[in-house]
RNA sequence: UGGGGCGUCGCCAAGUGGUAAGGCACCGGUUUUUGGUACCGGCAUUCGCAGGUUCGAAUCCUGCCGCCCCAG
């Protein structure tokens, strides 16, 4: 299988840099790289270090064994390799990040702070310097040149599509990025792994918080903002205090477990936090219906679509029809869960128009009352 | 210490003689490169305590303990 690397040249003579993770995703972007015939250089960011902590089997990327599996792999395709300490780019860019946004009772995406910043930002660079014709990643999502240019577009396999997490990448990054898996189903990349021989064939998926070793996100951001971990009162949405909470940290909007609330006649979900007052607001689920939501830093991959289009609040969920105006997404059929700081992606068809942050909602609740 | 009511899983709560519903919470699993959601599964050999009646009681009787309300 051969990919298509969309250079616009002979891939003889060019030079393509793969940004290496260590699993068996990027792994075969460099192996499909090397077999190209272009000048293959792959290039891994250490981003943390968990120590001895992290042993083999952990799901991780970018830290101690991963590191040692994507040299691996490069020696054994045969290709340049190269390791850049960016831990602490790493750690203000997306660590810190992701702490503060705690801390402002808003819950965040650190795989989107990670993509925008030190991989298509940082590690681009980096690639541009090094006088490649493009950087590949190993990202399930795909790449197509329309009439206006460069499009982002969703996996072949729904199963795998990564595009929510790559809303943010900017004309320019894209112009420069190739995802040569975007086509591919999963399991012909794990066979791809194993034809060649690749170490990391087998190696599990990486999953969660790559920077949490144990789950336990909520020590992380204790030990930056530990006033995220304050103790506070559960209240419903006329004020009366129902529980006792420990820590903004361990709830979002939408969530309903861990409120240790009982005695209700329904469950109960967290419907808003209040960062100043340390308070978490639950209700029904009716009251968690939404019909807006406002963004802020919109990127825009698009033209001038605004109806007819679909977008999504989280990474699994079956786009839903919305329109956009430019600031305020507006869901034709309420929404469940919006949380601010999460993204709000926006879609025609399979390609992806771009999207924002989401700062605030609307309630649908207050329409229909 | 007069009268009335109540005491069933962490919480709410069915069940008044036939061998413990349900909801919430909690736990586990499935799903998943964010947090969540959803779905599936688990969760009182025991009904405030001690006796008694009965083939058989959470359900009937007796006593005790605890709580609530009204009245002193």
């Amino acid at each position: 299988m051969d990919a298509d690397f969309q250079l616009g040249r002979p891939l003889k003579g060019a030079r393509i840099v793969v940004a290496m993770s260590g699993g068996v995703d990027s792994s075969v972007v460099a192996a499909l790289a090397a077999r190209s015939g272009a000048e293959t250089i792959g290039v891994t960011l250490q981003l943390y270090d968990h120590g001895a902590a992290v042993g083999a089997r952990s799901r991780t990327c970018c830290a101690g064994q991963d590191i040692f599996d994507a040299k691996a792999v490069a020696a054994r395709l045969g290709i340049q390799h190269h390791v850049f300490d960016y831990e602490s780019r790493f750690r203000e860019s997306v660590i810190e990040r992701f702490a503060d946004e705690y801390a402002r009772g808003r819950t965040p995406i650190p795989c989107i702070s990670c993509n925008q910043g030190v991989k298509f930002t940082d590690l681009l660079d980096f690639a541009r310097e090094l006088g490649a014709d493009c950087l590949a990643t190993g990202h399930y999502v795909r790449r197509a040149v329309g009439l206006h240019g460069a499009e982002l577009r969703r996996a072949a396999d729904p199963g795998r599509d990564q595009s929510y997490f790559l809303f943010a990448t900017t004309r320019a990054q894209l112009d420069f990025l190739r995802f040569p898996l975007g086509d591919l189903p999963k399991p012909m990349v794990r066979e791809i792994a194993r034809e060649l021989a690749l170490v990391v064939a087998d190696k599990p998926d990486s999953q969660d918080i790559c920077f949490v070793p144990d789950g336990d996100y909520a020590r992380i951001v204790k030990k930056v903002r530990p006033e995220a971990a304050a103790a506070g009162e559960i209240v419903d949405q006329a004020g009366q205090v129902l529980g006792i909470h420990q820590g903004l940290i361990h709830f979002t909007v939408g969530q309903r477990r861990g409120l240790e609330i009982g005695g209700q006649p329904e469950p109960l979900y967290v419907l808003r936090l209040e960062p100043e007052a340390k308070r978490v607001v639950v209700g029904p689920k009716r009251a968690l219906a939404v019909r807006a939501a406002r963004l802020s830093g919109v990127n825009w991959l698009g033209e001038a679509q605004r109806a007819g289009l679909t977008v999504k609040v989280r990474s699994l969920a079956r786009p839903a029809p919305a329109w956009f105006d430019g600031e305020i997404v507006h869901f034709e059929a309420p929404e469940y869960g919006v949380s601010p700081g999460q993204a709000a992606v926006l879609y025609e068809g399979d390609r992806v128009l771009g999207g924002g942050w989401i700062e605030d909602t609307v309630s649908a609740e207050l329409e229909a009352a």
